[in-house]
DNA sequence: AGATGATCCTGAGCGC
DNA sequence: TGCGCTCAGGATCATC
Protein backbone atom coordinates (compact mmCIF):
# COMPACT_ATOMS: atom_id res chain seq x y z
CA UNK A 1 0.00 0.00 0.00
CA UNK A 2 1.74 3.48 -1.24
CA UNK A 3 2.13 6.25 0.73
CA UNK A 4 4.01 9.07 0.88
CA UNK A 5 6.94 6.90 1.52
CA UNK A 6 6.68 4.75 -0.51
CA UNK A 7 5.86 7.22 -3.45
CA UNK A 8 8.95 8.75 -2.45
CA UNK A 9 11.33 5.76 -3.45
CA UNK A 10 9.23 5.92 -6.55
CA UNK A 11 10.53 9.33 -7.23
CA UNK A 12 13.94 8.70 -6.47
CA UNK A 13 14.38 5.97 -8.63
CA UNK A 14 12.51 7.78 -11.28
CA UNK A 15 14.67 10.51 -10.95
CA UNK A 16 17.41 8.43 -11.13
CA UNK A 17 16.56 5.96 -14.16
CA UNK A 18 14.10 8.31 -16.07
CA UNK A 19 14.99 12.45 -15.89
CA UNK A 20 16.22 13.53 -18.77
CA UNK A 21 15.37 10.67 -21.28
CA UNK A 22 13.05 10.92 -24.34
CA UNK A 23 10.22 8.63 -25.02
CA UNK A 24 10.04 6.92 -28.23
CA UNK A 25 6.99 4.78 -28.05
CA UNK A 26 3.76 4.07 -25.92
CA UNK A 27 1.63 1.15 -25.51
CA UNK A 28 -1.24 1.06 -23.72
CA UNK A 29 -2.42 -2.74 -23.01
CA UNK A 30 -5.35 -1.73 -20.50
CA UNK A 31 -6.62 1.72 -21.05
CA UNK A 32 -8.30 1.60 -17.98
CA UNK A 33 -4.74 2.47 -16.20
CA UNK A 34 -5.33 5.89 -18.45
CA UNK A 35 -8.74 6.18 -17.59
CA UNK A 36 -8.35 9.80 -16.00
CA UNK A 37 -6.24 11.04 -19.85
CA UNK A 38 -10.45 11.90 -20.61
CA UNK A 39 -9.22 12.53 -24.22
CA UNK A 40 -8.45 9.07 -24.62
CA UNK A 41 -5.44 6.47 -25.34
CA UNK A 42 -4.09 8.00 -28.81
CA UNK A 43 -4.16 11.89 -27.56
CA UNK A 44 -2.18 10.04 -24.44
CA UNK A 45 0.58 9.00 -26.80
CA UNK A 46 0.88 11.76 -28.80
CA UNK A 47 1.33 13.96 -25.85
CA UNK A 48 4.18 11.38 -24.78
CA UNK A 49 5.97 10.32 -28.15
CA UNK A 50 8.75 12.43 -28.36
CA UNK A 51 8.34 14.20 -25.44
CA UNK A 52 11.55 14.56 -22.81
CA UNK A 53 10.88 13.59 -18.94
CA UNK A 54 12.71 16.67 -17.56
CA UNK A 55 12.37 15.43 -13.85
CA UNK A 56 10.13 14.14 -11.22
CA UNK A 57 8.20 15.35 -9.01
CA UNK A 58 6.01 14.89 -5.76
CA UNK A 59 3.66 15.96 -3.28
CA UNK A 60 1.99 13.39 -1.13
CA UNK A 61 1.27 10.58 -3.02
CA UNK A 62 0.72 12.17 -6.68
CA UNK A 63 3.73 12.15 -8.72
CA UNK A 64 4.64 13.77 -12.04
CA UNK A 65 7.21 14.25 -14.66
CA UNK A 66 6.71 17.32 -16.60
CA UNK A 67 7.53 17.42 -20.00
CA UNK A 68 9.35 19.34 -22.13
CA UNK A 69 9.28 18.92 -26.18
CA UNK A 70 12.77 17.78 -27.38
CA UNK A 71 12.28 19.71 -31.03
CA UNK A 72 13.39 22.73 -29.09
CA UNK A 73 17.13 23.25 -29.32
CA UNK A 74 18.92 22.45 -25.96
CA UNK A 75 16.15 20.06 -24.87
CA UNK A 76 17.07 16.71 -24.21
CA UNK A 77 20.42 17.12 -22.13
CA UNK A 78 21.55 15.55 -18.99
CA UNK A 79 20.46 18.34 -16.90
CA UNK A 80 16.78 18.53 -18.49
CA UNK A 81 16.89 22.84 -18.36
CA UNK A 82 15.96 23.38 -21.15
CA UNK A 83 16.11 27.15 -20.84
CA UNK A 84 13.46 29.97 -20.00
CA UNK A 85 11.82 29.64 -22.66
CA UNK A 86 10.79 25.76 -22.27
CA UNK A 87 9.35 25.54 -18.45
CA UNK A 88 7.70 22.98 -19.34
CA UNK A 89 3.98 23.60 -19.25
CA UNK A 90 2.89 19.83 -19.46
CA UNK A 91 3.28 16.80 -17.07
CA UNK A 92 3.13 12.83 -17.19
CA UNK A 93 1.35 12.15 -13.34
CA UNK A 94 1.08 8.55 -11.90
CA UNK A 95 -0.95 7.76 -8.81
CA UNK A 96 -0.22 4.38 -7.72
CA UNK A 97 -3.14 3.75 -6.01
CA UNK A 98 -3.34 0.63 -4.29
CA UNK A 99 -1.53 -1.41 -6.08
CA UNK A 100 0.54 0.51 -8.77
CA UNK A 101 4.10 0.21 -9.75
CA UNK A 102 6.56 1.82 -12.01
CA UNK A 103 9.25 -0.67 -13.29
CA UNK A 104 12.59 0.73 -15.30
CA UNK A 105 12.90 -2.57 -17.26
CA UNK A 106 14.69 -3.83 -20.61
CA UNK A 107 12.19 -4.51 -22.90
CA UNK A 108 13.63 -8.58 -23.47
CA UNK A 109 11.83 -8.89 -19.38
CA UNK A 110 8.82 -11.09 -19.54
CA UNK A 111 5.22 -9.31 -19.32
CA UNK A 112 3.62 -8.69 -15.60
CA UNK A 113 0.59 -10.10 -15.13
CA UNK A 114 -1.29 -6.91 -14.51
CA UNK A 115 0.98 -4.48 -16.84
CA UNK A 116 -0.62 -1.78 -18.43
CA UNK A 117 1.43 0.94 -20.17
CA UNK A 118 4.41 0.74 -21.37
CA UNK A 119 6.97 3.61 -22.33
CA UNK A 120 9.92 3.16 -24.24
CA UNK A 121 12.99 5.03 -23.68
CA UNK A 122 15.55 6.15 -26.07
CA UNK A 123 19.33 4.41 -25.39
CA UNK A 124 21.42 6.18 -22.86
CA UNK A 125 24.42 4.08 -21.76
CA UNK A 126 23.50 0.86 -21.03
CA UNK A 127 20.26 1.80 -19.07
CA UNK A 128 17.37 0.00 -19.16
CA UNK A 129 14.92 1.22 -22.09
CA UNK A 130 11.30 0.70 -20.76
CA UNK A 131 8.93 2.44 -17.99
CA UNK A 132 6.43 -0.09 -17.18
CA UNK A 133 3.38 0.99 -15.29
CA UNK A 134 1.73 -2.40 -13.50
CA UNK A 135 -1.21 -2.46 -11.43
CA UNK A 136 -3.42 -4.70 -10.22
CA UNK A 137 -6.17 -3.27 -8.28
CA UNK A 138 -6.29 0.24 -11.08
CA UNK A 139 -6.98 2.44 -8.59
CA UNK A 140 -4.17 4.17 -9.94
CA UNK A 141 -3.14 5.47 -13.07
CA UNK A 142 -1.20 7.80 -15.53
CA UNK A 143 -2.62 11.25 -17.47
CA UNK A 144 -1.04 14.17 -19.06
CA UNK A 145 -2.45 16.67 -18.16
CA UNK A 146 -1.01 21.00 -17.83
CA UNK A 147 0.89 22.73 -15.37
CA UNK A 148 -0.16 25.62 -13.23
CA UNK A 149 1.06 27.70 -10.50
CA UNK A 150 1.01 26.75 -6.75
CA UNK A 151 -1.53 28.56 -5.22
CA UNK A 152 0.73 29.59 -2.38
CA UNK A 153 4.06 29.26 -4.30
CA UNK A 154 7.08 30.79 -2.42
CA UNK A 155 8.73 34.11 -3.66
CA UNK A 156 11.86 33.96 -4.95
CA UNK A 157 11.14 30.33 -7.15
CA UNK A 158 8.81 31.61 -9.53
CA UNK A 159 9.40 29.94 -13.23
CA UNK A 160 10.76 26.99 -11.42
CA UNK A 161 9.08 23.35 -12.00
CA UNK A 162 9.14 22.75 -8.20
CA UNK A 163 6.26 25.80 -8.86
CA UNK A 164 4.16 24.05 -10.90
CA UNK A 165 1.43 21.26 -10.19
CA UNK A 166 -0.88 19.54 -12.21
CA UNK A 167 -4.14 20.82 -12.80
CA UNK A 168 -6.11 17.62 -10.83
CA UNK A 169 -3.32 17.75 -7.58
CA UNK A 170 -3.91 21.43 -7.55
CA UNK A 171 -6.22 20.74 -4.69
CA UNK A 172 -3.92 19.04 -2.57
CA UNK A 173 -2.24 20.05 0.38
CA UNK A 174 1.40 20.42 1.52
CA UNK A 175 2.39 16.92 2.82
CA UNK A 176 4.31 16.77 6.31
CA UNK A 177 7.66 16.92 4.39
CA UNK A 178 7.15 19.99 2.60
CA UNK A 179 9.78 22.63 3.57
CA UNK A 180 6.83 25.15 3.03
CA UNK A 181 4.13 23.26 5.04
CA UNK A 182 2.01 25.60 6.87
CA UNK A 183 1.64 24.29 10.89
CA UNK A 184 -0.93 27.51 11.64
CA UNK A 185 -2.95 26.89 8.27
CA UNK A 186 -3.50 23.97 8.94
CA UNK A 187 -4.63 24.85 12.81
CA UNK A 188 -7.06 27.24 11.40
CA UNK A 189 -8.41 24.72 9.17
CA UNK A 190 -8.64 21.85 11.82
CA UNK A 191 -10.76 24.30 14.41
CA UNK A 192 -13.16 25.44 11.43
CA UNK A 193 -14.28 22.16 10.92
CA UNK A 194 -16.73 20.14 12.85
CA UNK A 195 -15.41 16.16 11.63
CA UNK A 196 -13.41 13.53 13.61
CA UNK A 197 -9.22 13.79 13.55
CA UNK A 198 -8.69 10.57 11.30
CA UNK A 199 -11.09 11.85 8.25
CA UNK A 200 -9.37 15.42 8.50
CA UNK A 201 -5.63 13.26 8.50
CA UNK A 202 -6.77 11.29 5.36
CA UNK A 203 -8.44 14.72 3.78
CA UNK A 204 -5.64 15.33 1.28
CA UNK A 205 -6.79 19.26 0.42
CA UNK A 206 -5.45 19.82 4.05
CA UNK A 207 -2.93 17.83 4.55
CA UNK A 208 -1.49 15.53 1.99
CA UNK A 209 0.39 12.34 1.67
CA UNK A 210 -1.15 10.55 4.88
CA UNK A 211 -3.23 7.27 4.14
CA UNK A 212 -4.79 4.71 6.49
CA UNK A 213 -1.99 2.89 7.53
CA UNK A 214 0.15 6.41 8.87
CA UNK A 215 -2.62 7.83 10.04
CA UNK A 216 -3.45 5.17 12.77
CA UNK A 217 0.46 4.86 13.39
CA UNK A 218 0.70 8.77 14.38
CA UNK A 219 -2.36 9.00 16.21
CA UNK A 220 -0.84 6.54 18.56
CA UNK A 221 2.35 8.06 18.46
CA UNK A 222 0.66 11.34 19.56
CA UNK A 223 -1.75 9.41 21.95
CA UNK A 224 -4.82 10.95 20.34
CA UNK A 225 -7.78 9.51 19.35
CA UNK A 226 -9.64 9.36 15.49
CA UNK A 227 -12.69 10.22 16.73
CA UNK A 228 -11.06 13.65 18.39
CA UNK A 229 -13.35 16.76 17.32
CA UNK A 230 -11.03 18.82 15.04
CA UNK A 231 -12.82 22.11 16.41
CA UNK A 232 -11.42 21.30 20.24
CA UNK A 233 -8.30 20.84 18.71
CA UNK A 234 -5.50 23.32 20.44
CA UNK A 235 -2.32 24.41 18.89
CA UNK A 236 -0.21 22.00 20.66
CA UNK A 237 -2.39 19.15 19.66
CA UNK A 238 -1.93 20.00 16.06
CA UNK A 239 1.64 20.23 16.84
CA UNK A 240 1.58 16.62 18.24
CA UNK A 241 0.00 14.80 15.84
CA UNK A 242 2.03 16.53 12.81
CA UNK A 243 4.69 15.78 14.29
CA UNK A 244 3.82 12.05 14.96
CA UNK A 245 2.82 11.86 11.23
CA UNK A 246 6.17 13.23 10.02
CA UNK A 247 8.36 11.50 12.29
CA UNK A 248 6.38 8.07 11.17
CA UNK A 249 6.97 8.90 7.71
CA UNK A 250 10.51 9.98 7.98
CA UNK A 251 11.52 6.91 9.79
CA UNK A 252 9.65 4.58 6.65
CA UNK A 253 11.67 6.38 4.38
CA UNK A 254 14.89 5.94 5.93
CA UNK A 255 13.80 2.03 6.05
CA UNK A 256 12.53 2.10 2.96
CA UNK A 257 14.62 4.36 0.98
CA UNK A 258 17.95 2.77 0.73
CA UNK A 259 17.23 0.11 -2.22
CA UNK A 260 16.24 2.69 -5.03
CA UNK A 261 19.12 2.14 -6.75
CA UNK A 262 17.79 -0.85 -8.14
CA UNK A 263 16.50 -1.11 -11.45
CA UNK A 264 12.92 -2.24 -9.86
CA UNK A 265 11.93 1.23 -8.57
CA UNK A 266 8.74 -0.60 -7.28
CA UNK A 267 6.58 0.22 -3.98
CA UNK A 268 7.79 -3.06 -1.88
CA UNK A 269 11.14 -1.40 -0.55
CA UNK A 270 9.07 -0.41 2.54
CA UNK A 271 7.29 -3.53 3.20
CA UNK A 272 9.98 -4.49 6.02
CA UNK A 273 9.21 -1.71 7.72
CA UNK A 274 5.36 -2.50 7.79
CA UNK A 275 6.69 -5.95 9.07
CA UNK A 276 8.80 -4.82 11.85
CA UNK A 277 7.55 -1.24 13.21
CA UNK A 278 3.99 -1.16 13.06
CA UNK A 279 2.70 -0.08 16.80
CA UNK A 280 -1.09 0.66 16.26
CA UNK A 281 -1.41 -0.63 12.69
CA UNK A 282 -2.81 -4.29 11.82
CA UNK A 283 -2.32 -5.55 15.25
CA UNK A 284 -5.92 -5.98 16.41
CA UNK A 285 -6.13 -8.42 19.96
CA UNK A 286 -2.46 -7.52 20.32
CA UNK A 287 -0.48 -5.90 23.09
CA UNK A 288 -0.21 -2.24 22.73
CA UNK A 289 3.98 -1.71 22.71
CA UNK A 290 3.41 1.26 25.43
CA UNK A 291 0.93 -0.01 27.70
CA UNK A 292 0.00 -3.60 27.09
CA UNK A 293 -3.64 -3.16 26.45
CA UNK A 294 -5.25 -4.93 23.78
CA UNK A 295 -5.22 -2.95 20.56
CA UNK A 296 -8.62 -2.87 18.77
CA UNK A 297 -10.19 -2.63 15.76
CA UNK A 298 -13.05 -0.27 14.54
CA UNK A 299 -14.68 0.43 11.32
CA UNK A 300 -15.74 3.64 10.14
CA UNK A 301 -14.90 5.20 6.48
CA UNK A 302 -15.01 2.08 4.93
CA UNK A 303 -11.62 1.28 6.56
CA UNK A 304 -10.28 -0.14 9.72
CA UNK A 305 -8.86 1.99 12.50
CA UNK A 306 -6.51 0.73 14.86
CA UNK A 307 -5.80 1.97 18.15
CA UNK A 308 -4.93 1.51 22.04
CA UNK A 309 -8.17 2.32 24.30
CA UNK A 310 -5.93 3.39 26.95
CA UNK A 311 -3.39 5.03 25.46
CA UNK A 312 -5.75 6.85 22.43
CA UNK A 313 -9.10 7.64 25.11
CA UNK A 314 -12.04 8.42 23.20
CA UNK A 315 -13.32 11.99 23.38
CA UNK A 316 -16.92 12.07 25.20
CA UNK A 317 -18.04 14.02 22.19
CA UNK A 318 -16.45 11.79 19.33
CA UNK A 319 -16.82 12.84 16.18
CA UNK A 320 -16.32 9.92 13.25
C1' DA B 1 -21.00 24.49 1.51
C1' DG B 2 -19.50 21.38 4.68
C1' DA B 3 -20.21 16.68 6.33
C1' DT B 4 -20.80 11.99 5.32
C1' DG B 5 -21.14 7.80 2.76
C1' DA B 6 -20.96 5.02 -1.62
C1' DT B 7 -18.24 3.55 -5.28
C1' DC B 8 -14.55 1.87 -8.17
C1' DC B 9 -11.45 -2.85 -8.69
C1' DT B 10 -9.19 -7.50 -8.18
C1' DG B 11 -7.12 -11.17 -5.62
C1' DA B 12 -6.30 -13.35 -1.19
C1' DG B 13 -8.25 -15.72 2.46
C1' DC B 14 -11.80 -18.26 4.61
C1' DG B 15 -15.93 -21.09 5.85
C1' DC B 16 -18.67 -24.61 4.20
C1' DT C 1 -12.72 -28.60 -5.54
C1' DG C 2 -15.28 -24.63 -5.80
C1' DC C 3 -18.59 -21.38 -4.53
C1' DG C 4 -19.79 -17.16 -2.24
C1' DC C 5 -18.55 -14.02 1.00
C1' DT C 6 -15.47 -10.40 3.26
C1' DC C 7 -11.61 -7.51 3.25
C1' DA C 8 -8.06 -4.21 1.61
C1' DG C 9 -8.06 1.15 0.52
C1' DG C 10 -7.04 6.52 -2.34
C1' DA C 11 -9.62 9.45 -4.50
C1' DT C 12 -13.83 11.01 -6.43
C1' DC C 13 -18.54 11.46 -6.81
C1' DA C 14 -23.29 11.62 -4.85
C1' DT C 15 -26.33 12.87 -1.34
C1' DC C 16 -27.88 14.93 2.46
Amino acid sequence: MPELPEVEVVRRGLERWVAGRRISSVAVPDPRSIRRHALGVEDFRGNLEGATVSSVVRRGKFLWMPLSDSSLPGAGTDSGDAGPEAVPHTALVAHLGMSGQLLVESPEQPHEKHLKVRLSLEPRGDEPEELRFVDQRIFGGLFVTSLQPTADHMPGGAGSAWDLIPDEAAHIGRDPLDPHFDLEALHQKLRSRKTGLKRALLDQSLVSGIGNIYADEALWAARMHYARPTDTMRRPDTERIIHAARDVIARALDAGGTSFDSLYVNVNGASGYFARSLNAYGREGEPCPRCGTMIRRDTFMNRSSYSCPVCQMKPRNARM
